[in-house]
DNA sequence: CGAGCTTTTGACGGTAGTCAACTGCGGTGG
DNA sequence: CCACCGCAGTTGACTACCGTCAAAAGCTCG
């Protein structure tokens, strides 16, 4: 499940590259490279956090696609966000003890850790990191906003396409396209724990949408298919592009 | 709607004294003195912030209850979080140019300002502050994730006793309560908002809890009939009690 | 006392959930 | 090599939760 080996110091940071994520000043790498502990590895399927468990740590994403979700008593289960590279996991569970929620990835994935005293010293260390940090927290409350928009006040139909704009636009965010498709092993099951739905219904709405020549989603990946139809069904205003500052 | 008279110092600031926020040390209250940059008043049903308007500036609510919400272009709304006394308001705002999503006011309420430029020397001058404004982001985050879970996997009278017990756990928190009532003038038109349902559909839920003695809510407070009950058909799991810091 | 709001009630319809069975595919093992 | 298994995706029938529409009843305020 996890091996630390091979460590990436952070002057060769991949996310350095990757011309979406705002570049770190060499005194910042330096920092950043002073709070890194080490690294953990996983494979698809493999959890990063388990509901109910104390973590210590926060987490940058360096490579792979990960979701965060709830599970009720009786198997109810709802995905609360995704993640993706250059993304800070793990800010609440280090808050909250013990977390509400578990973290799994989709891909195989590596991350950065930074133990929870170091990020302390952060602040005092490089405000402006620490208010990236910050940063970093309120978009992704942003994103659950619109997450809460959407299960609150659409249908079926547009959730979905809301919700493919939504994943399209991470991934141009971090790098991983330049398209309207984006490979991402997402299964109907878990669409449907994304958008409070069955998976019944889950699969005759993603039918739906293809065949009305919307969206294409396949258990491999989607493509936008007509993005203008999209954007206006899931009534998705954001440009796919932004750059975002990273840890 | 707004007045900027009769400003309190930080010194003799009323949440000192609620029980159930973490006290500031004499130095600390110094420095929120030094941000401090006034005060603003609002009446019932005022607008702190309009969606799609820059803010320069967070809050922390001194006094009232409000609740932040967005709009879709054909009038549908959703509620997203509702904000207690000794709440941050406005980080999100502040980072996000403009913001997408407006703030309301149920009650009267007294808030302080704080610019934006001297949060941003809080991190460096008083690294702990800073701390504790990111458990404040950390936490609401953690109030959006069950409410994502409320409207995505939850039944209309389930997600309206879950708001009745958030609620009231929220006024036990910033000191305005300590029984299982209290005191909010919340519409049948706002907790639909909330919970992502109709208002007749929300009606008939009300009437239903009431009739079996859940929990008893009308336009000008909620009361939690049988706590037990109440905390079993919402899946709450969460004391009524928890220490929070405030800044 | 009437305007305008929120709350209430009843009838009806539609979106989405449940149940159950079937298909297709990859992996495992006889 | 192919039968068998397990899992994800698919389909249809039925159900129920919840939304919409419409109208009436209470409340607050001028």
């Amino acid at each position: 499940m996890e091996s630390a080996r091979a460590v990436i110091p952070c002057r060769k940071c991949p996310l350095l590259d990757c011309g979406t994520l705002r570049p770190l000043t060499p005194a910042q790498l330096d920092l950043t490279q002073w709070m890194k502990n080490g690294e953990l590895h996983f494979e698809k399927g493999g959890h990063i956090l388990a509901q109910g468990v104390i973590s210590p740590h926060i987490y940058t994403l360096l490579m792979g696609i990960a979701f965060r979700f709830k599970t009720m008593e009786d198997g109810r289960r709802q995905i609360v966000n995704f993640h993706f590279p250059g993304d800070i996991i793990g800010l609440q569970a280090m808050m909250d003890d013990p977390a509400d929620h578990g973290i799994e990835v989709l891909t195989p994935a590596r991350l950065c850790i930074f133990p929870r005293r170091r990020i302390y010293d952060v602040f005092a260390r490089d405000p402006s990191l620490g208010y990236d940090l910050t940063w970093l927290a309120a978009k992704e409350e942003t994103a659950l906003d619109d997450h809460l928009l959407a299960l609150g006040r659409r249908r079926a139909d547009e959730r979905i396409t809301n919700l493919a704009l939504f994943l399209l636009k991470r991934g141009w965010e971090s790098g991983l396209t330049r398209t309207l498709g984006l490979a991402i092993p997402l299964s109907q099951a878990q669409i449907a724990d994304t958008m409070g739905l069955s998976v019944v219904h889950t699969n005759k709405t993603l039918q739906s949408l293809r065949r009305r020549g919307i969206v294409d989603w396949r258990p491999d990946g989607l493509r936008i298919v007509d993005l203008d139809r999209a954007m206006e069904l899931a009534g998705f205003d954001q440009s796919l592009e932004q750059v975002r500052p990273f840890i």
